[in-house]
This record gives C-alpha cells, structure tokens and sequence, in this order.
DNA sequence: AAACCCTCTTGACACTGTCAAGTTCTCTTG
DNA sequence: CAAGAGAACTTGACAGTGTCAAGAGGGTTT
C-alpha cells in the first residue's frame, strides 16, 4: 500500500505530476483566487506528497512563475495571431486580449501579480513577458507606424492599459455586477473598440 | 505587567486599535502586497492580542472589506473634485484616477479584488463601491451629455478600462521595467489621455 | 447590587509553507 | 553486470497562520 502510481520514477511520470500540478493550481486560481492556492492542496489533488511539488518548482511562488510564463507564451501566440488578421486591427486586437484573459482566467490572474510569483528571480518568466510586450509594441505599430520616435512608449501605454483595464473589470472587478444582466460581453468589447479613436495627429 | 494600554475599554481607545489594526494592513499591503496579511502580525502591530481584530472585523476578509470601503470613499471624493475642474474634463478624471491609485496603493490594491474581500457580503463596502460608480457616469455624461440611451454603459466601462488599466499597470504591473526609467509618470497620464479620443459620433 | 454589553485576552485546533533527511527507482559508468 | 549517481519522490518536523471557544475586566443600565 505504499503508493498508486505504476511508474512513479520514469521523466514521462515526472511531466504527469508537473502538469497536474500546474493544473490543480490554475483550478484553484480560477475559482477561488490565488490566495486559495496551497502547496498542500495542490499536491493532494495531483496524488502525491505535500513535497513532491516543492522537487519541481522550489516554493509556491515558483508554482505562480510558472503559470505566469505558460500564459505569457500563450497569449503571445493568440495574439500574434490577431495581429494577422485582416480588417481593423486594433478592434481585432483588443477582442484577443480580453477573450484570452476570460477564457484564461487562471492564467491571467497571476500573470500581472508580480507580488506572488516574484517575476524578477524567474528568467524564463520575465523573458515571456518581454515576448509579450513586443508584440503591443507591434500593435502600435500597425495602428500608427510613423509615430515620434521620441515618443514611442505612449500609445502602446494607453493601448495595454485599456485592454488590461478592460480585461480585470471583466475578471476580478465589481463591473459585472454593474452591467445588465443581459449584457453581451463581446458586444460590449466591440463598443468600447468602435468608442475608441487614437488621436494619431 | 497584564497590559500596556491605560485606558483599555474606552471608545474612544476602541476607535484607536480599529484604526491601528487598518493602518497596519495598508503598511503591509502596499509594501508587500495583500497576501502578506496577517491577522497576527497586524495584531502585533497594533499591540493588541490576535484576537482583537476579530473583534471589529470579523475575519480577514473583513479587514480587507473596510479597506475597500474606505478606499471607494475617499475616491469619490478626489474624483468629484476632478470633475468640477475647469479644462479638459475628461484628461483632469484620468489624472486624478491614477493619482488616487498611486497615492493609496494599498486602497487601490484592495479595492478591485473582490476574492479577498468578499464584497458581497459586505453591504457598506458594496454601497461605496456604487457610489463610485456613479460619479464615473456623471464622468461619461460630462464628456458626451447627448448620447445614446440605449447603449449608455459602453463609454462608462471604455473610460473606466482606460483609467483602471493604467492605475494597476503602475501599481502592480511589469510596465514600469519596461519603460525608460527617466520617465515621468504624469507626463505619461497626460500624453495617453492627449492621445485618446472618444468617438461620439 | 445585579445584569449586561463592549472590549478585549488566553487557549486550543487544524492547517499552512518550508527545511531536513530518508527511500525507491532508472540510468550511466567502470 | 555491479556500483554509484541522480532524479523523483516520501515521511517527519517546525514555526507560523486563521479562526472557534471560553473567558476577564471595566462601564453602563436597571
């Protein structure tokens, strides 16, 4: 009766309890918030020991690293990819963003909280969130290519913050609460695209 | 040697461990974030046993639901004064909403995480937080009184994006690595909300 | 004087993150 | 093919945590 597994010590075993892990983590994270999340418990719903968890990722704040990372990556490539399409990029960009945050909800929720998952010691973290950024960078781009090169921080500025503004009411904030029950959320997302003009002059 | 305090059953003393054990936590939490909360260690900041905030507070989500409370309030205020400024009413708003945000970082921070302080069960935090929704729709009035009154909650919620998005992107965000680091902060809230139009048309 | 509440305190419990020290398997090296 | 190395865990311990329960002491009311 001393263990479950069949083939606990193979590397294909290892990635098993890496991913359970992860996932648990992000379950948690998505229904209960971050605070929720505990070593202990997720170990208990991977099936392991309460250690076994601290073998891959160091402490519980490498755990939020490497959530954080794995969106970064993802959200680098689903946005990429609206970057691509064709018609009015910056509306096709601004849904991407918020339909991954929605849809990536655990994800989302660690990755700007720098707090817990102490981005500055995790290098592959810190270099998905500059993969990240450069894509916005590109946004601005597409939006407006000849902008002041003395001034080229702000409209990818002021274009992150309304998509990451609108993305944590989405998620976190008490706007829902606030809308119409009735509302539609991707509706409302192309409203606030259409609203939005970028006094490129 | 039972206790330091002199007058220990005093409101008026009462009003000072309340108080204490809120100020404490807003050290915390803008120093090392929510998470690093504890009822303990306010307590022992506020020289009381672990016990007393339990008192006032409930749990620690109560703690953190005075906050929010606290923190809508205040907002509303600073936000009103924005309002009736002359100029640009809508460049005043911005500047005055991430003032806020950064100036009480540890409001700010409590305020949108309504995982940590299960607002809904707080009515008095719930009724600050609609207050300050309010004055954001007198906002969005100021800027285009005529509008659609059937679509009345997308400038409302763009505005907000853009304000909000911008507070946590200084506050919490990875922004401020990424930016130069000779730059000025309200220089920047200016030069997005110059950049900004709001279409409406 | 008695009852009562407000403002706390002390004590206990299960649970948490994390350090330390095994244990068991697989894979390489001699 | 034996031996050692190392990966992938486990068990055990410790201090610290949130919170329930049961007071204790003063002020006010009756």
């Amino acid at each position: 009766m001393a263990r479950q597994r069949s083939t606990p010590a193979t590397p294909e075993a290892s990635v098993d309890v890496q991913r359970a892990v992860l996932d648990g983590a992000l379950d948690i994270i998505a229904t209960e918030g971050a605070e929720a999340v505990s070593m202990r418990e997720v170990a208990r719903r991977a099936g392991v020991s309460h250690q076994a968890p601290y073998h891959y990722f160091g402490d519980r704040a490498g755990i939020f690293a490497a959530i954080s990372e794995e969106g970064f990556r993802r959200f680098t490539e689903e946005f990429r990819r609206a970057l691509e399409l064709p018609g009015d990029v910056a509306a096709n960009c601004l849904r991407a963003y918020v339909s991954f945050a929605v849809a990536h909800k655990g994800h989302y929720r660690v990755m700007f909280r720098s707090d817990i998952c102490g981005i500055r010691t995790h290098e592959q973290t810190m270099k998905a969130a500059d993969e990240a950024f450069l894509t916005l960078l590109d946004l601005a781009e597409a939006i407006h290519p000849q902008r002041d090169a003395a001034d080229a921080i702000s409209l990818p500025v002021a274009l992150w913050a309304q998509a990451h503004g609108l993305a944590t009411l989405f998620i976190d904030g008490p706007l829902l609460d606030k809308l119409p029950p009735d509302t539609n959320l991707d509706e409302l997302v192309n409203k606030v695209a259409q609203l939005t003009e970028w006094n490129t002059k």
